[in-house]
DNA sequence: TTTTGTGAAATGATTCACAGCC
DNA sequence: GGCTGTGAATCATTTCACAAAA
């Protein structure tokens, strides 16, 4: 990602530059400072939000650094303002509108989950290409053809795409969404999607978390059996 | 990950140490294996697979060196061979049971999904919470209390958990799962999970993903506002 | 005294570039 | 000639450790 693109007279702006790994800490930081906040914590140290958060001290001071310095020392957070400038950093003070493309068992489950309009999204707009699916309501939103993602999206403005189709019509639907200009897409269908340069795709996919818990875990087995039996041999 | 554990005799095995993230890319090769091998291709230069990969060929070369020296030069890799390699790598030579706690919305659609079936997983049980759900059938499964957790893993040995409950129910659900001797876990809920060391926990969260789009959405309106004005002032 | 914010060091990952093999 | 495998160089991230602020 380009970033020496800095305007001029970038001086006490939010912040230029952070690093992509802080950037994906920052969501765990913000759950964390809500659920203090909702038991009535009104500062925090780094070493107790850390611990709330998983991570060690340092590793949160360095990271809340990139943002700006919103600490007391001595004291430590103010949760308040802390959510606030996480949130800004986040770019949550708007509320994204999310469309949603496929409405079969996955995009059923994440229409009506409810954290869309947690925190700064809201379900805007449902989509499929089966017909028969057409017209169903589902939450607040009625399912639209995906032909009618232009308009919906023009109508919008900026919005996040999230792609729970079958893996066969996912490319097809991800092109459609960015040439109706949308920028972020969330892929939830098992294929790897080509997009123009300045398009942002994030995926889940379950099955290569699954991988990946499956290699630990056999790791973990041959090593039991290495330390359980060492004298098996020689 | 404590690593310094290698058998004495670590001679000509698979390999002793992969580094973390080559392990969460070696199922992007897998899948972009398992297409050039429908298609009928039997040999592929690593630019190739890498390219159906989305990274870059050094990368590729790299990440596979890490497994063994599988290549040929001046050819490439065996598309077979690679498969065969990198799922015994991930430990996809048996098939792993995934039990599945928590069956509304998304633990529905999860249970549904083929994805486990697919390649070296498999669905083996399904638990909730709720009475009013315990009995249901979803699929091959039938939907069972979570007091039975215990008996199921038991019988099943080594598995992999998968929390899909509500965010209030997942660390119970979670102690369970680990006192069951389950210690590969794959959580839904939007909860920091404590788990004691050697247990893995990965999450998927709809909403740190969502997040983590939001900011760069932000930065790239800000960039644009900043470059369609550049000379808004001085 | 407590706790932040941050340079400097250590570790980890990616990219380069080319020697070695087919 | 083409392509892999890999040291060496670069870049990113984490950790350490401490000076400076309240």
């Amino acid at each position: 990602m380009t970033d020496e693109c800095r305007a001029p007279d970038a001086s006490a702006r939010p912040r230029a530059t952070v690093p992509e790994a802080t950037v994906a800490r920052l969501p765990v930081y913000l759950r964390a400072l809500h659920s203090l906040a909702d038991s009535g914590r009104t500062t925090v140290s780094s070493e107790a939000l850390a611990g709330a958060s998983g991570v060690g001290s340092a590793k949160l001071r360095k990271d809340l650094s990139h943002l700006g310095s919103y600490g007391t020392r001595g004291v430590g957070y103010d949760v308040q303002e802390l959510v606030v400038h996480i949130s800004g950093a986040l770019g949550l003070g708007q509320s994204w509108p999310v469309v949603l493309v496929g409405v079969g068992n996955l995009g059923h489950a994440l229409a009506g989950y409810g954290g869309f309009d947690d925190r700064g999204f809201s379900m805007a707009a449902l989509f499929d290409l089966d017909a028969a699916r057409i017209g169903e309501r589902i939450g607040e939103q009625v399912v639209r053809h995906v032909d009618e993602i232009d308009d919906a999206v023009r109508t919008l403005g900026p919005c996040i795409g999230v792609i729970a189709t079958p893996a066969p019509a996912a490319q097809g639907v991800c092109d459609r969404l960015v040439s109706a200009g949308v920028r972020s897409i969330l892929n939830f269908a098992p294929v790897l999607l080509r997009v123009p340069a300045g398009v942002d795709v994030r995926k889940v996919d379950l099955s290569h978390e699954l991988q990946i818990l499956s290699f630990h875990q056999q790791r973990r087995s041959a090593l039991t059996l290495v330390e359980d039996a060492p004298r098996a041999r020689a």
